[in-house]
RNA sequence: GCGCCCGUAGCUCAGUUGGACAGAGCAACGGUCUUCUAAACCGUUGGUCGCAGGUUCGAAUCCUGCCGGGCGUACCA
């Protein structure tokens, strides 16, 4: 059950006529302060300035009316015209017993799902990918796992960029420069090579492989068929080395249509715009002037050729014939933000309007130098050396500390817990902020963290092994839960607000708020732990009551960790 | 120049249509293991929420101006 959906609805259905109802029960929310009791409605205040009456006065008048039993007791009006709610301790445990036979642990099917695009990742296939791909990786993988867990249908698409200019800096590199026998035993790493090849001496101010480069990429896009030819040559090895990073991260797609997928649909999208009037000849090129920016919408080039502009609008029609979504999300970094502001502009008058297309941007990596992160040689760090160096950290905490257990599973636990903390580093960030790389942080056993809410589900598998017990009869058979000492019920109430969590979650569209409430979690159930012996409880009944809200918290860590990408170990 | 984002404790950051004395982690200081993992827990110290105005019963949050920083700004994506 969503207990603050409830509590509003109770509280809506309350609420005086002249309110508007919805804004009204979304001034319901969970109390700032825990003193004052687990949610508080605050839609009175402002309802007493627009009908020029004493809030307090109307707080105590709808105190009255309220009927919140049997969730909590009678509200009471507070300051200036809260009111405060608090949960029964008896609401609370029946909630708890309950959720201990839902796998879904309270979450409830959807009446009407959304259908969700999601465009995340979308690496440019050219190039291993790097500590620049992370974000929109991380970031729109765990929200297609917290739309999907709410009952959405989500699409994951990644938007590969397998078409573009640097294709045509490869070309000229295969072509000028190439290392046969290293590409023979190592293609990725060599095509890698040439491309840098390529960007350093057009960095370097050589305009004739910047013409060259430009040109071997018309001819790709224009049919050559040796430059076909190399395309399709190259791709499989490009799309393997990506499969093994996506394996090594977790990370899935439904689908992965690259620009070169809409390749043949160009022209159409171009025309489509010039015949509705939105398109226009302007310096040679065909553009859209999109009110609020200055520079124009490029859907083709003086040269002939498309841009991503145009590929990105065949993309939203193809979408839209494909899967009629409700929304595409667009995880792709700040700095496009005028691209898409445009792109959804000339989208909508294009004739796409029932579609919410947004923008989930999110802030620059850097060092800590806080400029962009690069390594000490001045390159990007690529992602499987990051991961590699996570995990070596990991790991020699790990034999540090739990030298008993043997080389493989130690080896397990630091591949879990080393790229769970490059994961959660990222996501407990708001995405909008720039964030600072810091390992030391990252890899901290305390505070928010990863690797404390990992520690916290292990210590949970060791008081059910230590105990010699299992938690499948509690959830057969749930029993009593007992909410007497403060580090229960607190420890209650948040395993209560897992539904709510997440629907604000992805309402925002940011798994901040998912890792902030699974911390607040594990240090709820840290204090339980210190105070509230489970096995050596002194009641089988207190005992029982405290295991089951041991299980309830570890799958709730494994779940929400889950929905976060990372994994949980049984003992680390 | 114009546009977008940001400025919160020594450091890194949260802060949900504007709501109760502004929160956390790290760092510092002080406690807690003969009992379920001390990768832990409990406590203390620490902030003119960049500055100045304004709106409001109430502003870190909204508006205006300024200062400081990041990013973008016609044929890369």
């Amino acid at each position: 059950m969503n207990v603050l959906e409830r509590v509003r609805s109770i509280v809506g259905a309350a609420a005086p006529p002249e309110a508007d109802r919805a804004s009204f029960e979304k001034a319901v929310r969970p109390a700032s302060d825990a003193r004052h009791g687990d949610y508080q409605a605050n839609g009175c205040m402002a309802l007493g300035k627009s009908l020029g009456r004493p809030p307090r006065e109307l707080a105590t008048e709808l105190a009255g009316r309220l009927e919140l039993e049997p969730l909590a007791g009678p509200a009471v009006p507070a300051g200036p015209g809260f009111l405060n709610i608090r949960l029964h301790d008896d609401f609370i445990a029946a909630q708890l017993s309950q959720m201990l036979g839902d796998e879904r642990l309270g979450l409830e099917p959807r009446a009407k799902p959304a259908t969700v695009v999601i465009d995340f990742s979308s690496p440019n296939v050219a190039k291993p990918m790097h500590v620049g791909h992370l974000r929109s990786t991380i970031i729109g993988d765990s929200l297609a796992r917290i739309l999907t867990a709410l009952g959405h249908r989500v699409i994951r698409d990644n938007h590969l960029g397998d078409w573009g200019s640097q294709f045509g800096m490869i070309l000229w590199g295969w072509k000028t420069a190439r290392d046969q026998a290293a590409y023979d035993a190592d293609p990725v790493s060599e095509l890698a090579r040439l491309y840098r090849l390529a960007q350093d001496r057009i960095k370097g101010g050589d305009s004739a492989v910047e013409t060259a480069a430009r040109s071997e990429t018309a001819k790709l896009h224009a049919g050559d068929p040796e430059n076909r030819a190399l395309w399709r040559e190259f791709m499989p090895h490009a799309l393997h080395a990506l499969a093994a990073i996506y394996e090594r991260l977790g990370v899935k797609f439904d689908v992965q249509l690259g620009e070169s997928f809409y390749d043949d649909r160009l022209a159409g999208v171009v025309d489509d715009l010039t015949r509705a009037g939105l398109a226009v000849e302007s310096e040679g090129a065909i553009v859209v002037f999109v009110e609020g920016t200055e520079a124009p919408f490029i859907v083709r080039k003086t040269d002939g050729a498309f841009t991503y502009a145009t590929t990105d609008l065949a993309t939203i029609a193809y979408r839209a014939a494909e899967w009629a979504p409700d929304h595409v999300l667009y995880v792709v970094d700040h700095r496009q933000g005028d691209h898409f502001k445009q792109l959804f502009e000339v989208a909508r008058k294009w004739g796409y309007r029932d579609v919410e297309l947004a923008h989930v941007a999110f802030g620059t990596i850097l060092g800590p130098d806080r400029r962009p992160f690069k390594t000490r040689d001045g390159d990007v760090v690529g992602l499987e050396s990051l991961l590699d160096e996570a995990t070596t950290r990991a790991r020699s905490v790990i034999d540090e500390n739990s030298p008993e257990l043997d080389l493989a599973e130690r080896e397990r636990i630091a591949e879990v817990v080393g790229t769970g903390a490059v994961k959660y580093a990222d996501l407990s960030q708001n995405r909008i902020s720039d964030y600072v790389f810091d390992w030391n942080k990252m890899m901290a056993m305390n505070g928010n963290t990863a690797t404390y809410l990992q520690y916290a589900y292990a210590r949970i598998q060791s008081i059910f092994r230590k105990g010699d017990t299992s938690p499948e009869p509690l959830r057969e058979h749930p029993p009593v839960i007992v909410l007497s000492h403060p580090a229960e019920r607190g420890l209650g109430i948040r395993l209560l607000r897992l539904p709510e969590v997440l629907e604000l979650a992805a309402y925002e569209r940011k798994p901040n708020i998912l890792t902030d409430h699974l911390f607040e979690l594990a240090n709820a159930f840290s204090t339980f732990f210190e105070g509230c012996p489970v096995l050596k409880a002194d009641s089988p009944e207190r005992r029982q009551s405290r295991l089951a809200l041991c299980d309830l918290t570890a799958r709730t860590l494994k779940k929400g960790l889950g929905m976060l990408g990372i994994d949980v170990v049984d003992r680390m």
